[in-house]
DNA sequence: CTGTCGATTCCCGCTCAATGGTAATCCTCC
DNA sequence: GGAGGATTACCATTGAGCGGGAATCGACAG
């Protein structure tokens, strides 16, 4: 689907081009950019050439080039995210002033969790989350809620795949996990600790749309030594519920359960 | 610089595409798609199918296609503007609690002001920002904060060209331009009453790098009829303040004034 | 059930924009 | 001044993109 020899339509060698910036590397040079993404010296000039013309790119002052503001700005005009992060933002922060530690906000997207929000200082305790970040399904609170919550067709096709373990409480059997979804389905929240990182834990409790459908998680992760952690069950449900109600659900119907399996 | 008839590359396209869809439609078929942006049938179809297939653009059950959610996350991921908001955001819930009216951010873009954060709920007064939206420079008092904060070439140019009034209080007059931007860098802020809207008033101030120049404006909109809306600027200042530092800004350097004109 | 209209997909020959190698030029920095 | 990298210029080749046209699907009305 290309005219180029390796057979990619442009499309996606913007896709690799955009890809190749991210936290880490927020800026670079078009000659790195051309390393980075394997692309052919001369096409990636030519390539980037374009973008800096639609400004999707931008060159700064020292000649490198960083992802334009009409990139950002295109991205959001329309996207449903948006709608997502300005309902759930005012109940984060009521959430973030009680519990003092990050509280995040993630959907489900390929097969990952995406987090489109996040409060908290950086000072507070190992928090991997960043915003536009991704992370395993299973081994996340806010991933095991919004897969406990999905299609019964959905959970199966994940389970039957393999999954990293992470640390010693990673739980990657499919039985076992099979359980602990029904588990969180019936107490309404996910509390892991230390998946991930041993320090920390994660609780997180689902968002619904109008349709009953998770829409997202909403998520705090608190030290792992703190005991009480649970206490913070309370406050993570009360907000999801005025969220889930901003996004225009009308409370659980009696009968129609979410499908589960 | 294209195959195509009308001499369009296909990021032009691409940007046709996803410049089609805002807030007032933010889904729709690939038929309406391909008569918003003009481009022939055939060649949208290939187009969005392409674009499915990165998952820059996705379909909805009955078919719509929608901006997708990896548009979002490759424009945020490299983003410096995250950075910004992030800094911004903890300093404009403080100003929001105060204030209680909408709090926004903004900064310059092609000569615009493209509003990157607002903070508020809409039940309150007529505001028409909205985040990824832009509004003209000399009609908002975002835009006038960081015009008058901008390098003096700059400045120039804009002042050059012709200038649509809003209401009868908007400024379109080169010198009488200069004079209220003079004001605005003397006093550290600009107040407009109802430039665009009359029912409401803006307050902003600048926001600086650390490098000393304007990164942004921060303001709020109160209703007109509010006298004492002056009574507001102390709070966005150290506001203000707070972001820059978070920025990286350490304070205006004796003699190092920012080059107005 | 049939007809209409719109959306979507399929088909296909033409053609020029995109490709990517090579080489020249422009920078820095040592 | 020259070594090494980044950037631009040049150019022959070619297949991806193009877009008109027709077939198919689907919803709705009569």
């Amino acid at each position: 689907m290309a005219n180029s020899a390796s057979g990619e339509s442009i499309i996606g060698r913007f896709v690799k081009i955009v890809s190749a910036f991210d936290d880490r590397h927020p800026a670079m040079s078009v000659a790195e950019l051309g390393r980075r993404t394997g692309l052919p010296v001369t096409t990636t000039y030519r390539l980037v050439n374009d973008l800096l013309l639609e400004r999707l790119l931008e060159r700064e002052p020292g000649g490198d080039i960083h992802i334009g503001t009409r990139m950002w700005e295109l991205a959001s005009r329309g996207s449903k995210m948006l709608g997502l992060r300005e309902a759930a933002l005012p109940f984060m922060e009521d959430v973030q002033a009680v519990v003092q530690h990050s509280t995040t906000l993630g959907i489900l997207d390929s097969d990952e969790v995406l987090y489109i929000e996040r409060l908290g200082s950086d000072r507070t305790i190992v928090d991997i989350t960043k915003i536009a970040g991704r992370l395993p399904v299973h081994a996340t609170s806010s991933g095991l809620v919004l897969l406990a919550h999905s299609p019964a067709a959905y959970q199966d096709s994940f389970l039957a795949r393999p999954l990293t373990k992470f640390t010693e409480t990673t739980l990657t059997e499919p039985a076992a996990l099979r359980r602990h979804l029904a588990e969180i389905r019936q107490r309404g929240f996910a509390a892991m600790p230390g998946v991930i990182v041993p320090e920390s834990s994660g609780i997180a409790v689902p968002v619904f749309g109008p349709d009953n459908t998770v829409r997202a998680a909403l998520s705090v992760v608190v030290p792992r030594n703190e005991e009480n952690a649970s206490a913070r069950v309370p406050v993570l449900m009360a907000a999801a519920r005025g969220i889930s109600r901003a996004l225009g659900w009308r409370g659980e119907l009696k009968g129609t359960l979410r499908q589960s399996h």
